[in-house]
DNA sequence: GTCTATAGCTTGATAGAC
DNA sequence: GTCTATCAAGCTATAGAC
């Protein structure tokens, strides 16, 4: 790509934007142009296999994110209360202060595709993961570890659909607040 | 089947369910049609103002059961405990032990539609006011009871996702069963 | 009230110039 | 690597027969 006018990352940055805000069948090939600054031959020229490809890299892209700012701190050595308050803010950075919906929820009801599909199931069971070990640390036994885990995604997910429809991000942010205790079991 | 007029609660029914399956995007003329048994020209007779008319009447349907289903049977005078059980058992039914998505979820991605956007927080509020009473009888203050009344809500619908991604309703499953603590405050 | 047929636009995708 | 131009298929919506 060494001859691109917009680089890589900040390409997929904007298809992103335009999958979470339309979910999959409302992000249009017209609308992931127009929105990237290129025309829709080449975005074709940089994914061969359209639309079905721009999804699973923005969702790869996601995954990504995620790694390095939400799965990778929480393995550092540093205090779980130090490791959460950099992960809810990361959070709050990529979910915009909850204005911007979730790439799982938006890239879900895709209808067929496997592969999408897949990644997705991946990802999630990535950040479960993540998770899992930070209610682990705090002494939960291994599947009340992850089903912890899992309801504190639950309620992120939910909450981003709550302050979507309300326009209002409070939902979203006292659910940030209570991430801790919620993984470390003093809530339930 | 030919010439044969389908009743407006079943057609509703059944365009609902495109909707939910495939978000306001994906359920297409073709989709409505073919789900509804219908051509496209007679849903145009029944909702002349087209698929906007029929995501609002969507909302409106989902809305009518809701109030039927879950709002009005928490104003009985019934226990909590009561009241609660046949309100989860319903909440199983409608979003079919997990496999379904919520309504709120999949029509609030429409893009351009302020009325359907209007309907879904309407909806969204009196479910929040619904389940608000419950804790305020179980003795929560009124600001406590609402935000414990979206945050059960937002478990809810963030389950729903995650259900869909694993294919697997385990976690749906258990937010319902935590719902009675959720709501009158025995866990956060 | 439902149908067939079709209009006009948008979609995902391709060909080829530069 | 990006562009203009184009295609067939799909889209929302309408007209008019029965």
């Amino acid at each position: 790509m060494a001859h691109s006018t917009i680089p890589d990352a900040e390409l997929l940055d904007r298809l992103t934007e335009v999958f979470r805000a339309y979910g999959y069948h409302g992000a249009s090939l017209s609308r992931l142009a127009a929105a990237s600054g290129l025309e829709k031959a080449s975005l074709y020229h940089r994914f061969p296999k359209g639309k079905q490809q721009i999804a699973l890299a923005v969702a790869g892209g996601v995954y990504a994110w995620f790694q390095q700012h939400v799965f990778n701190p929480l393995k550092t050595a540093a205090s779980t209360r130090d490791k959460l308050r950099i992960v809810i803010e990361n959070l709050r950075i990529f979910y915009a202060d909850g204005t911007k919906s979730c790439a799982l929820d938006a890239l879900s009801l895709a209808g067929e595709n496997d592969e999408l599909a897949a990644a997705l199931k991946f990802a999630l069971l990535a950040w479960r993961d993540a998770f899992a070990q930070v209610a682990r640390d705090s002494g939960a036994p291994p599947d009340e570890a992850g089903s912890r885990a899992l309801m504190a995604i639950a309620k992120i997910e939910g909450s981003l659909i709550l302050a979507r429809v309300l326009s209002d991000p409070a939902v979203f942010r006292r659910t940030l607040d209570e991430l801790p205790d919620q993984l470390t079991g003093k809530a339930g």
